[in-house]
DNA sequence: CTGTTAGCGCCTTCAG
DNA sequence: CTGAAGGCGCTAACAG
């Protein structure tokens, strides 16, 4: 007990206690066990971050965001990779459930209630990132997808495309929703409407992405610009083109959501809606750091952080034909 | 103490207070605290990772491969991020410690034996990731710095190049350490010797890469190649030279350690020695969670992993004066 | 087959 | 100012 006063600094101690308690613990190498007192107080100081696809830049960058401000307030996480797969969303949930986590960011493989429904049977403080769940009341941090999908399209249009190939992601995902759902709008802003035979689904890899980049620059008569919906889908369409001998943007205009860091890119060459990921992963942990703190249940919070387009050399007028 | 039977499926237990145990779990959304239980055995089932650069999409491939087969053997990660500051470094071993995690992944900032003392004199096992410490009797797995230095500058040579400009990253980190000496051998064994003054050093990273980047190019006379130690600075040198107007490879070759990976570039173009990233990250941990089951303490072992020279497009022949 | 006792390391509460 | 009792949730060991 009286360690325990020494550590915490709390309840009164003379000097000379504190100063042989010091000294032993020094001699010992002793260190409190975290454990021991979490159990205590109910309170790991631990969050886990949930993500889909951990190789992803988009996410790594959205992560050092949370690590940032977590750690900043005493706050360790653990980061889990679902792959795009529920069952070990639903499993690394159970697991941080059991470890007693303060709190969960998750980015959520599905947009159904279904997948939060045990987080929140049990109380647990959590705010989803990046996608939501339409309908539900829960906190939510994400870039503006539909607006970011309007001003792409709008671009596109703007440079004479009407051939516009559209290579989502998986047609359940909020973000593929709603970035087919602004571009249809720009769409019909513009007197047009979404052809159905131009849009291609799959997941957000670069391996879904290739198999559809080739379907749709196979079709005839061919597009002439790509409206990829996320970074590795772009990146492969660029890779189809080249096989195919396709010149971008001469022949074909390549416009994607998510930037890649500087770092990565000798040149800046791609077209892109940037969505701010690092401050994505400050705010929405600043939110459940918030949450856990002021446990008075507040209304939830949705935070939709601004995208913006960034012109580059991946697109250009429509080809002369 | 029946529910607890239950739960761990061991010892005696009618059919029929199973049901009853099972049935009342369900209704009330029982979940087991591991915090109790890992109070009770001493054990967390969490390793820790100890990163200097989560930036550095070569450190998230090296994540990427402790995560998989953390978790394939049911264990959590809690990923930490140093920025190559060693106050932060103690902080995090501190920190996880107090957490009782089981064993730890650790990218030292320091070569030096401080870094790991408290740890050792904690008895937690760890391993070294990426860079090592001379002398010290500990597990470590990284690439081989050495050998892969030597053929990178024993090709640089070949193609004529002599005046060779090294940018190194701190002067007391292993990696620079080996990177530097593989050159210098290779230079040896030419017949030639490293020219002090064509060596510099900073941290590995965007801005001091390219603090080294423009003063190597503003030499008189100018080095012909440049042989950058990881990808940041080598990304850094390539905008410098784009910046003087230096075209790559006619008016000047670069090559560098540590590839991006193929997701991140439409076109690859620098030519690199590959480390085995993901694998380095795979083989770590399982000889972590080796120790872990195994607790006789076996002979510290050093996995050397070898490293690949892919040459691309970043290099080419000394430019005829 | 089921339940009790005790202790992992911590801290709140209450006595000295 | 210091210490003893008790309990956080769990399970090994031992009754019954």
């Amino acid at each position: 007990m009286t360690v325990s006063r020494v550590i915490n600094d709390s309840g009164y101690i003379s000097q000379e206690t504190r100063e042989r308690v010091e000294q032993a613990i020094a001699e010992l190498g002793y260190i409190p066990n975290a454990l021991a007192r979490s159990l205590r107080f109910k309170q790991t100081r631990t969050i886990a971050l949930i993500l889909t696809d951990i190789t992803n830049p988009y996410f790594t960058t959205i992560a050092r965001g949370v690590e940032d401000v977590a750690s900043e307030q005493g706050f360790s996480v653990i980061f889990c990779n679902t792959d795009e797969s529920d069952r070990e969303e639903a499993e690394y949930v159970n697991v941080l459930l059991q470890k007693q986590v303060d709190g969960l960011l998750l980015v959520p493989t599905s947009s159904t209630e279904e997948a939060i429904a045990p987080i929140r049977e049990q109380g647990l403080p959590f705010v989803l990132l990046d996608r939501y769940i339409p309908g539900a009341l829960v906190d939510s941090v994400r870039g503006d997808s539909l607006q970011g999908a309007y001003r792409m399209m709008q671009y596109l249009l703007g440079l004479g495309h009407r051939r516009i190939a559209v290579l989502s992601g998986p047609a359940d995902v909020t973000t593929s929703i709603d970035r087919m759902e602004g571009a249809r709008r720009a769409l019909y802003d513009a007197g047009l409407a979404l052809d159905p035979a131009q849009v291609y689904y799959g997941p957000f890899s670069l391996e879904g992405g290739y198999v559809m980049a080739t379907q749709a620059l196979a079709a005839d008569p061919r597009p002439t610009a790509v409206y990829a919906m996320n970074n590795f889908i772009a990146m492969s369409t660029l890779r189809a083109a080249r096989e195919i001998g396709l010149r971008v943007p001469e022949d074909l205009s390549v416009v994607t959501f998510d930037d890649l860091p500087a770092a990565f890119v000798a040149e800046p060459f791609l077209t892109v809606t940037e969505q701010p990921a690092y401050e994505m992963g400050q705010q929405a942990t600043a939110l459940l750091l918030d949450r856990l703190s002021n446990k008075g249940s507040a209304e939830p919070v949705e935070i939709i952080l601004p995208t913006q387009l960034i012109v580059r050399k991946s697109s250009g007028p429509v080809p002369a034909t």
